[in-house]
DNA sequence: AGGAAACTGTGAATAAATTAACAATAATTT
DNA sequence: AAATTATTGTTAATTTATTCACAGTTTCCT
């Protein structure tokens, strides 16, 4: 099992190295990489190392190959599926920033409580009513859920997302969650994000 | 100048005090503000320690006072003013999201290319041509902005970010940005989070 | 061909972050 | 009022993450 830095910056080389295959370029060094990620070459090989992928010395990483090295550690054969909760403007916006970005990981749904968005259709998403999360995970092998309901209501979704058998919540709200311990749960709160920004803003100049 | 995770946990700890202060709590152990945060007593303690904070010994923190004392670390006296750059599903979500959420950092503008977007308001914020970005920030002391632009234009519009004068960025974009050395940026890429997610769940399950 | 240059891969060193351990102290119990 | 309990603040130990330093290759240059 990978640090959770390292799995982070694999997915994030990625994008890079998918980014180089569309402009042809077919070889980048650890340095190259390095530098658009705003780290060290020694950093990137160290990376690259954990998972076991050696380049053709002296001509830098062969991009596919590489791809299909970090899709082999971070994708899962058949995709996961994936839900995302409360459709409000950010889980709107975050439903549509999603389709078509990664084959591998599918928003089969989304859902929310209030009536009149059920069985509204965003970005070719079907919303249901969070009733059904229950069924409509089993059914589909819905593993991970994106949280974007309202602060107020967070907590109580949570339980319901575990007690439906999700193994991986990406928590939008405010409001740390608590989930089972076999759960994974990421937390983004953008808030903090910004004050983080501010605070070294404010610090440095 | 505090570690960049200790800011992070102060951020977080501080929307925890503040919920506590409308519950009545007036005080708060050190192990319980762990919990919620899905970290240990110590870990607590060592950032509210960094700070220079001490406690009422034997009865937990003062949730006032720890909320001012995080307060006079993080904001800044006047504020900070910020602006969100693209007007698309996702900066329309951010926009609103933050509205009222922190009185320290006002969203004082959107801009976007597109000119049908031009003057339109969304929750209160009146959103200007990116023609117009560097003249806004001078006016107004704009001091950081959020992308939420398409991946194409990034490059090119955190350009104009640095020149007019930007000194922090919280880029939503998937493309890394290179801005100049002293201006503050934080990357998100909920891509980058799920496919994290993905692999933890995939991994530990 | 021989030497210099450009990279990688990695063991060792360093730095940073977290955790353990515990003395100090205030409240509570007996 | 002494003993017990609960909690903080902090030093020391540990763990984790990053960086240094350099040997080993391959390519390039002369």
């Amino acid at each position: 099992m990978l640090p959770e830095r390292t799995v982070e910056r694999l997915s994030e080389y990625r994008r890079s190295l998918l980014q180089c295959l569309e402009e042809g370029k077919t070889h980048i060094f650890s340095h190259e990489l390095a530098e658009l990620h705003h780290n060290t070459a020694v950093q990137v090989r160290r990376d690259i190392m954990f998972i076991g992928y050696t380049s053709m010395q002296r001509k830098g990483y062969d991009v596919r190959e590489l791809i299909d090295v970090i899709g082999e550690i971070l994708d899962s054969e058949e995709g996961l599926n994936v839900a995302v909760i409360g459709v409000g403007n950010l889980g709107r916006a975050v439903t549509t920033y999603f389709i078509g970005k990664r084959s591998k990981l599918n928003i089969i749904a989304t859902f929310d409580v209030d009536t009149t968005k059920i069985d509204r259709v965003i970005s070719g998403v079907k919303c249901y009513p969070l009733s059904r999360l229950k069924e409509m995970v089993e059914s589909h092998k819905i593993s991970i859920a994106i949280m974007t309901v309202p602060a107020g209501s967070a907590a109580e979704v949570s339980t319901h997302l575990v007690e439906a058998g999700i193994k991986g919540v990406l928590n939008f709200t405010t409001v740390p969650l608590q989930v089972a311990p076999d759960v994974y749960l990421d937390e983004y709160d953008m808030i903090t994000s910004l004050e983080k920004i501010a605070y070294f803003v404010k610090t440095a100049g």
